[in-house]
DNA sequence: TATATTTCGGAGTCCAGACTCCGAAAACAA
DNA sequence: TTGTTTTCGGAGTCTGGACTCCGAAATATA
């Protein structure tokens, strides 16, 4: 798996407290039952998150999370390096330390092609474009296909 | 990281096994010793290519591992999908089963082409490519810098 | 044939990531 | 003030990948 589990799941929580238009705070448990991840473990991901200052908490009723930023001012890249960190951003795909343009490894300069591309989409890509993207296409966050935009009913 | 610590394993041997010019069978024993890599866990990563019919293998003395093919036809895609399997070329970023055309998750088409970027440089790149560009650049292959060249000592 | 060399195959250990559980602290509401 | 809701923080369990170890089988050489 190319993002850890953590990872996968702060971005599909960011991204549905997005989806729901910043009025208030989220509570986690409720973004844990509707994407269907374990509440305790959302929790210390979404806590990194937090220390981040991508999201800010607010404990008590009425509390949770929301975005600490415009929705513009996040990218994909910002998600990824608070939770799984730069590495794979920088990593040799042969991961030997220290490889780059001085001590290249045979496949350095046809895996920067990749990692530039992956870079420079994960720079680009901002959390409202995939909020809207979901909205749109009416696309799914979860593994369970389900909705999960802010219930009208 | 990327590719598991077995692929890596699996690439590095590979490329070294070709670096030596095929004249005979090379033990796996040297091929651990020069690139630094416990000789029992090599021994499983090789069968596994062995059985997936991109190496040969011979027991007894003046035994060990060759190519089954021609350098110019085992390609980085061979060894990848041989020893990690072919998820990381067709998983979604978010890991979301069945994530497709149909049913996309929000990155699906973004991630669609940096995953597409980095299978073409898989599928192009060949074992042959990347043995003489580290014969050319004198090339590091392992985490310790150190010759791996045929000795001429 | 006997011996040394080398791969084959299975079983066991170690560790980090994934996930659970519980109590404490904060803050709103009655 | 009291009680309820919610995040915070630490500790514990479980699982798969990384790695070790040992004996068996095959094969070249003397």
């Amino acid at each position: 798996m190319i993002l850890s589990k953590s990872c996968i799941y702060g971005i599909q929580a960011t991204i549905f407290v997005a989806a729901q238009g910043g009025g208030g705070h989220v509570p986690i448990s409720r973004i844990a039952e509707q994407l269907d991840i374990s509440f305790h473990f959302l929790t210390k991901v979404l806590q990194q998150l937090t220390s981040a200052g991508i999201l800010e908490s607010m404990r008590g009723p009425r509390g949770g999370v929301l975005l600490a930023r415009p929705v513009a001012d996040i990218t994909l890249f910002d998600l990824v390096s608070a939770i799984d960190g730069t590495d794979i951003f920088t990593e040799c795909m042969l991961g030997l330390p220290g490889c780059g343009h001085a001590a290249p490894c045979p496949a350095h300069d046809l895996w920067l092609e990749v990692r530039n591309k992956f870079t420079q989409v994960a720079r680009s890509v901002t959390i409202q474009a995939l909020a809207e993207r979901s909205a749109e296409l009416n696309v799914r966050l979860t593994g369970s296909i389900r909705e999960f935009l802010p219930t009208t009913s």
